[in-house]
DNA sequence: AGTCGCCATGTGAGCGTTAACATGCTAGGA
DNA sequence: TCCTAGCATGTTAACGCTCACATGGCGACT
């Protein structure tokens, strides 16, 4: 297990190294201001010496706390980036913690109870949930009243929940819509996520509110599961009867939207304007290059650790929202005539 | 922290409600045989009652065991999927640990001092590390002699090097090429990753080396960093001399070169076969659907978490290899007249 | 019938760290 | 000059658990 010695170096080696005790190396470690500098010096070289590492299971036994933040994430591989997951780990480490993570693709009461479980076994200080759809939120708000806990969710937020961050889906919804009306477009139709997430209801909700306040009925939703093979079959149906433009609920749908038009020969955006969400890695080579809505999934990540930790805190958080915007490119245009 | 009570119950509190010792409640929790079936059970009673939970810092104090283990993705967004991050974080849990991980987009020497660093204070009992290229494979090589580890990487492996999990890349390779060569191929060019990643090297070795057993010679290689618009800019270079069949060393530039012959008038398989590596989710959406090489991610990880595991137990671990496949779809076939 | 040995359980120590308190020293004000 | 405040450091006691050993009781062997 190591190098040279036998055993890890201890409190007890360093101090009788640096010729003072224990409890100044502590000290040391945790910078209290008290410590001559000469002394702290020598300590410093004596750690540095024997490559000493603080055993943080005594450090967490008697300080009650585990320097552990949990993530849980509920995403599929179809929905907005794992990138997320990327940011909060490098964010939380960056803020001096640990980080133990949980992948829940297909979420059940029984995982969700195992892996929150798993975390308290840990002692983790606090949790970030990305929360997808009901199963998940639920089973957050349980946790909640055990540990500290932030959910990344567009669910529409209850009293007493736990405090939340996320991208204003409803805003980048609207935001396609706008984009539609600004260019002319009447006849659109929008191709929804699965209804049981929080990120498709809130882009339908937003998608209406948006078309409704111009005063414009959209086609009735055609339903998605995130994935491009559903999206080409949703495609295909439209084919007989061609609106001026599609809003597909996120990039992988309207791959498939793209795929089943090329395929019958009908031109984008000439024929037909395609809209996608999330603004995943390709997009841009998509054939045509998708016109879609990036999230900052960067600051979203950032956000929710600091509100975590100011949570962790005992500071009251309130809701916060980031901005999407939208990303313009080949595969939407002006109404054919 | 806790629901009700003040602070959370300990062994001792189980002992006194069970009318045991909290040795018994011990052996009971660590599955020990000499306890009597009428104890256990009143002792699991008082446990659930409680609602107790082992403090693992304490157990992990004095077992000198964590219970964790690191995993360290070095892969970018472009790369591989990600997916085998949550196989891995599955597999381990199911084997009774504790997960952290890190991640390293853009791997230096800093960054990955910084993650061992953090895994040593953690006390990590083992790693995992995806190895895309040689900062990453050196870090983990010089952590090996600190750490038991393991290495999903297709490097080529060296004596003393740690134990090795990977997917034939090479083997892959060979696939795509003999799969053009039987259907006549033989104007053939590969879009090559970058040179620094080991998965792109060997998918180079594979390629040349079917090719040239087989007597054709390819065109030069092309380079490409593994994004779409790398495969759409060295596509377009192709454009005034095509070749039969263009093989793209992933899916991302598999895209970017479909694009660019769709924007081209180029058709696909018609004028170019076109195939790529990986099968991401939605190649099978692409315009047209891409051939390409799939890997299984999932037996990646499993083999992984159960080698490293095997490798701590002091186990001798022979390098393995998961062998990928072809997946044809719409986007190759026989060449040109 | 006596003794050996195994089984079920209890007792005490210690893992490496931090918190609380104790100590000795230097300097400044009365 | 003495007393006191404050700084630098040391000493001791937990934290909650497992390990090693101690103990008492009961059955099986001679």
């Amino acid at each position: 297990m190591v190098a040279n010695g036998r055993t890890r170096p201890g409190m007890n080696d360093v101090a009788r190294l640096a010729g003072v005790s224990h409890q100044t190396v502590s000290r040391v470690l945790n910078d209290h201001p008290n410590v001559r500098e000469s002394t702290r010096e020598r300590v410093l070289a004596a750690i540095a010496e024997l490559g000493y590492r603080r055993n943080s299971a005594a450090r967490a036994l008697v300080t009650h706390r585990s320097g552990i933040l949990g993530i849980i994430t509920s995403g599929s591989v179809h929905s907005g980036p794992a990138s997320t997951l990327a940011v909060l780990e490098r964010t939380a480490r960056a803020a001096g913690y640990f980080v133990t993570v949980a992948a829940a693709p297909h979420p059940t009461p029984e995982l969700m109870q195992e892996i929150f479980g798993s975390f308290m076994d840990q002692s983790v200080e606090g949790v970030v949930v990305i929360a997808q759809g009901d199963e998940v939120a639920g089973a957050a708000r349980a946790a909640f009243a055990e540990v500290p806990l932030l959910m990344i969710s567009s669910l529409t937020p209850e009293p007493g929940d736990p405090p939340l961050v996320c991208v204003d889906q409803e805003a980048g919804a609207r935001l396609v819509a706008r984009y539609l009306l600004d260019r002319g477009h009447t006849d659109v139709v929008h191709l929804a996520g699965p209804p049981d997430w929080f990120d498709a209801r809130a882009r339908v909700r937003g998608w209406h509110a948006e078309l409704s306040e111009a005063g414009v009925a959209p086609r009735p939703d055609l339903a998605g599961d995130w994935s491009a093979g559903s999206g080409y079959e949703a495609a295909r149906t439209l084919l007989a009867d061609l609106p001026t433009a599609v809003f597909a609920a996120n990039d992988q749908m309207a791959l498939g939207v793209l795929r089943a038009f090329a395929e019958a020969g009908v031109a984008v955006p000439g024929g037909v304007s395609v809209v996608g969400f999330d603004d995943i890695v390709g997009a841009d080579n998509f054939f045509p290059p998708l016109t879609t809505v990036r999230q900052d999934f960067e600051a979203l990540g950032r956000r929710a650790i600091d509100a975590l930790v100011a949570a962790m805190g005992g500071a009251a958080v309130p809701r916060e929202l980031v901005e999407p915007v939208l990303v313009e490119r080949a595969s939407s245009g002006p109404p054919r005539p």
